[in-house]
DNA sequence: TATGAATGAGCGTTCATTCAT
DNA sequence: TATGAATGAACGCTCATTCAT
């Protein structure tokens, strides 16, 4: 995870595991194989999580902001997972097809939080889920643009804050409170 | 830029380009050296009209306005520049800091007009600069994730519109008009 | 060893032991590596022979008179071993360094003979050590310089013969016996 | 001359000498018939040297010591050459045959030198001419074996006067002057 | 089942040589 | 005649994958 799916060598991931490089593929078929259990794995606790916030009681706007927590914790600051899928655009295509699905079922979830968001008359209704969506990921993915901005001087907390006020209201100043 | 650097062998490239693979590196010092190369050469539109943009005399939030409209046009329908720039996470060093430094650039300049917009009163004080440039990147490069979302059944100018709508006022509702 | 560093390719020395190059790189780091452990191997009887002489119970002349017949017999007969080094002259600098200190080695043991000659009264204290070092290498590798001299008409036992002569007495005519 | 064959490329050769590759070209067939006219120009002055020597009317002895002063001369000081020549092992037979004649044609006419002091009894009859020819260039040569010996503390004209001792009387204590 | 030596295609790169201008 | 861009075979080296033990 730390390193890209090019910079890491079978070997490398044998020795640190401990095993043969001989045994790393008796249990997967291929470097894109284990790349894809691996994702799995982490991708499991992110799916549970958000399969529990689609099911609970609150309304639209508190499940995108647990959302939000959500996905940060488990990508931003667990895993740069996101990340790596991302970088791994030329891996052959029947492991984007699994990643994908993958991916794309937390995707279909979060999809329908907005859009009750939408019926409840929170969300914008002008805005298409998808285009919400994938501003989404792109909001959380951009905290792990590391290599060209390292130092940011935000706490991780403040910085969570602040994704969450632009996604919900934008940069724009909010108005000033009604006088009176 | 369709394949990404790692897939990309010179053979290939020189196959592509109908030279020999001798002929490519009489022009380009390595294969680093290249993609340097290749990404001065598309960052430099990208410059220039954010040079002219920064200099108009608009208010801060048409700056940003027009910031948006370059970028999404210089990015994401021209060359899937930023895209390729994420995934080289571990080209050598020196590679990244000679297009860094060509970011850096561009990124401090939009950083200014977004500063403009505070002293305007016109975008949230309360938001670190630094976060609403990275959520701008996020934004516009969110809509390149193509590989997990091909068919975005949006038009092009609408998904543009709508990329605006959300940076400067969220995914929240609009409040209803005044009753009057 | 009969073709010199630079025209020996990797891929040829595979072939010929009958491995894959990649086997090779699984048993020497890379090219100069595995150079380094052929001349370690080389070296290693002929120090273990020096080290025997050194601590023979003779006078330095015979000392160095077997030291003679050894380096002949390891070098001129048994391989161009000091050959090869003097070709390898812009070898990586690490390189020399391992094999340098190697030969520096012997080469001190034998310094420490012709100085006990001096001491003996048996060698020219007038010539510096060092000196004689040199020219006795020059001596014996010349003796390797075959591509200008490739029929010595000279059988290998009085060739070490007469070597010894010159190095003990020069060529010029020995005085002839006194008379009466 | 101060690279050795393999590290010194033609463009470098071309650049250095301040024309094109191609005009190089144009003047020498190959890599190889550059460095033969190369060491013919360098050569040139020494087998004009040796020429003169070997007309001189002194005996063998002064012949001989006037030769290596100028074998010292051309080779150690002036130029690598023969270190060159040694390093090539691997160069193309063709090559070698062209250089192999200019030697030996010097090397013949030290020969001569040597079989005059024979006759002049001056010179170790018992040696073959051979044997003396290879330790001569074996000893001059010697010097030049820089890489394990860099810092011989030697003046020039000292070490000239050891290597002529050693090769006129090798490195055996001279005998006491009988008492008188 | 675990191993790790062996494999070999493929990579980025070099450079002696050619040839159209 | 001089040029230098183009060539492409060859190099040292890597690493995902295989397979005999």
């Amino acid at each position: 995870m730390e390193r890209g799916y090019y910079d890491t060598s079978m070997g490398e991931i044998a020795q640190r595991v401990g095993v043969a490089k001989g045994t790393l593929y008796q249990h997967f078929e291929s470097k894109e194989a284990l790349m894809i259990v691996l994702f799995k794995r982490e991708f499991h606790d992110l799916q549970v999580a958000t399969e529990r916030i689609a099911q609970m009681s609150v309304d639209a706007q508190e499940k995108m902001s647990l959302m939000i927590d959500t996905l940060c914790y488990h990508l931003a600051e667990k895993h740069p997972l996101f990340f790596i899928i991302r970088n791994a655009t030329d891996l052959e295509a029947e492991i984007h097809q699994e990643i994908k699905e993958y991916f794309n079922a937390m995707r279909a979830q979060i999809g329908l939080m907005l859009d009750e968001g939408k019926a409840e008359g929170i969300f914008n209704v002008a805005l298409p889920t998808e285009v919400m969506l994938e501003v989404l990921f792109g909001i959380i993915v951009s905290r792990l643009f590391k290599n060209f901005h390292q130092g940011l001087q935000v706490k991780y907390e403040d910085l969570v804050g602040h994704l969450k006020c632009i996604y919900f209201h934008g940069i724009t100043a909010p108005a000033p409170a009604p006088a009176g």
